[in-house]
DNA sequence: CAATATGGTTTGTGTTACCAACCATTTTGG
DNA sequence: CCAAAATGGTTGGTAACACAAACCATATTG
């Protein structure tokens, strides 16, 4: 029997294929949930700002940076919770794209402190502005109440992750 | 002045030079939460599955390849929210582990039916429950009540994105 | 039956995470 | 005080994804 019940041919409602599939566990699942959302995100980001210097990775440290003038990149990769070898190419990028620059401390010289550029400061600003616009269109689908009720279980899913 | 004044020398608690930083909007915004969780689910993930051929995505298609004898590749890529081109590579390393096969369907001869071998079925009853031991440790920082709102707001983020 | 749609595949690109190894610098502890 | 260890940054390599575009075989359609 190299065949299954549940083609699309006829016996059923012939939009759907998908319908009455069993997905198991998956739906119970926080990874598989928050895999999913991720997507999601990352899909509308996509669509949200199509072919710019900014990626998700890039916006969170330049916004990081613009509200902490001279932070170090290792601080930097703390505060995202990811590796301190990924910043760097964030850093990189930032830097190429004349948004910041690095300045090595005189305090701990080997720290290299991050610095916003003027046209960094304005796009900044204006990154964040369609940022949170862009947001909406999730933020929308919750009450105020579920906002800040999602955001504060997703918090507690990574701090102590 | 190519300094700043918050490095950690002394002037502030040695141990956390990362108290005090700012971190802008970004703790209040959505993208930002989901994903730090999902980086630290995916490191978490790492750790419980070592050097094995099951990654996220494997995992979450041989659930569904398991509950659906027979589904179509292209339903897998719809339940997960991903591209079919994606899928190609997950039922690869699949087909390669031995824990499917692809049968050609006769109804509609453009379908790749996935089937589990014996082997796959073993292989994935142990996983979800290895996987449902994994998800215990973040579970188990919420309340039964928290842990559903949780999923069914992360269910609505996904759900029609 | 021609035009179109669909499922699968291949190929290529891009983002991002990690680790290991290395250098310069700073801190430490014997 | 100085050798040993820790720290910050960088490079290079690996891997998991995600996507898009182009292509084939097959099905559906008009």
């Amino acid at each position: 029997m190299p065949d299954k019940p549940r083609t699309r041919r006829g016996n059923r409602k012939s939009a759907e294929s998908a319908v009455g599939l069993d997905l198991d566990c998956l739906p119970t699942l926080i990874g598989f949930n928050i895999r999913r959302a991720q997507i999601a995100l990352w899909r509308d980001f996509n669509r949200s700002f199509p072919d710019g210097d900014v990626r998700p990775g890039v916006f969170s440290a330049l916004l990081l940076a613009n509200a902490n003038p001279g932070i170090a990149q290792i601080d930097i990769a703390n505060q995202l919770g990811i590796d301190k070898a990924s910043v760097v190419s964030l850093v990189d990028r930032m830097e190429h794209a004349g948004w910041v620059e690095r300045r090595r401390s005189t305090e701990d010289r080997r720290r290299q402190g991050i610095f916003l550029t003027p046209q960094g400061v304005k796009v900044c600003r204006s990154l964040r502005k369609e940022m949170i616009e862009h947001e909406r269109k999730f933020v929308s689908r919750y009450t105020e109440q579920e906002l800040r009720v999602l955001i504060s279980l997703l918090r507690r899913l990574h701090d102590a992750g």
